[in-house]
DNA sequence: CCAAAAGTGTTCCGTCTACACCCATGG
DNA sequence: CCATGGGTGTAGACGGAACACTTTTGG
């Protein structure tokens, strides 16, 4: 247990984003290809090097916001990736994040700007480095939070119908769920409170929006979907 | 998305390993004193730096070895903390990593060359630095896991009785289990095998003396317990 | 002979699952 | 008027939880 700083090596660290967004029924990642070398050109999360004066948790919030201009968004560790030569050039470690974020939050303007686009998670291309494990790793989080931890809304609108709702739930867990017995859980929830707000825009008859609500889950945290 | 290694620092990388065993229906964990600055004299997890030629893995399971003379052992990442004062000395970054072992299978003869001990989780000690977080993330993880996981087996010996295998559920989940339910489920599980020997040492009747089946395991790996 | 741990089934209750039809409206 | 998505209840199956007594044997 006797050990000294500089008998060892420094490495760079960084993070990489796993951004998810739900549009369209599906759930999305937010993508970029590579215009640095090594790995020009191909498909890659967006992520940055950790700097001297910022904890893990800062730099990951900072790369998001760098990219989406979006601050206080869920995020959450996935965990360190550090194979010897999973960077080309340098030794590199990798702490990945995980993020959900509203898609219509999201400037579109800056997609282009940065170079990035949304990819259905069906379509995943191969990506530069171990970045597909990271992104498997997020999801195999994502799949066994979901139903015991609110991660869903931050997918959503602060208003949204339980269609809705329940189309995130399909995208994630990628399977059909009963919509009655998936209304009566969802009932039984007092803070998903139901506001009498009309949502006209999906359908004709319209639907009821409902709205998180985090004051009353934080009272007692208990979450079971 | 024009990122380039040199504009960048580097950190010093450790790992920190959390290794759980289990004794006399406790689950302990193996601490000791920090013998350097700083925080000589400290309550610490055993830890080392990640050097330039091997994995985060490579690093915990050598780590791991120096300590203990151990290999193939369970070992499963926890996480990454990144503070930027968590080492008050340098900035380092550590990678936690979680340990099961069969306190059987240790040397007694290392707790002293390596100054170190097994605790009681409920005596845990305030330990250097960010290392009790560690802990803390370490079992929420184990008690999620456990009932998903065939993990309790690498606390125990190769053969053991039900009640020890209870026991060892009892200490995660630290409440009190049924036993006619827990061995109802016990024996549904195939690949729990009973074996025709008799641990006659903690029973004047004896106990039948059962075995993890792991080939079996592994040819449709589901559990639940 | 008694203390100490091993071993064994049944009943009840709550939860999850499967399942089909009417409603309101915009185009 | 019809296509589209919104909204509602019940019955049966299943799994988890509660619960107490007999057995064996070493000291």
């Amino acid at each position: 247990m006797t050990i000294y700083y500089n008998e060892h090596s420094k490495v760079f660290v960084s993070v990489d984003c796993i951004i998810f967004g739900f549009e369209d029924k599906k759930l999305k990642l937010l993508l970029g290809k590579r215009n640095m070398d090594p790995g020009r050109g191909e498909w890659s999360l967006y992520g940055g090097f950790v700097e001297e004066d910022e904890s893990l948790d800062d730099a990951a919030n900072r790369v998001l916001y760098q990219l989406t201009g979006l601050k206080d968004i869920y995020m959450k560790q996935v965990g360190a990736f550090g194979a010897v030569d999973r960077d080309p050039g340098e030794r590199v470690i990798s702490i990945a994040y995980c993020a959900l974020i509203n898609v219509k939050d999201y400037d579109k303007h800056l997609l282009e700007e940065h170079e990035v686009e949304w990819v259905n998670l069906e379509d995943m291309p191969k990506l530069y480095s171990d970045h597909n494990d990271m992104v498997k790793k997020a999801i195999t989080l994502l799949r066994r939070r979901i139903s015991s931890e609110p991660l869903s809304f931050n997918l959503l609108p602060d208003l949204f119908t339980l269609t809705q709702l329940q189309h995130v739930y399909e995208a994630i867990l990628g399977e059909a769920i009963d919509k009655r017995n998936f209304r009566k859980r969802i009932k039984a929830i007092e803070y998903i409170e139901k506001t009498d707000l009309i949502d006209k825009v999906t359908s004709k008859r319209g639907a009821a929006l409902y709205r998180f609500n985090k004051e009353a889950y934080l009272e007692d945290s208990i979450f079971k979907l």
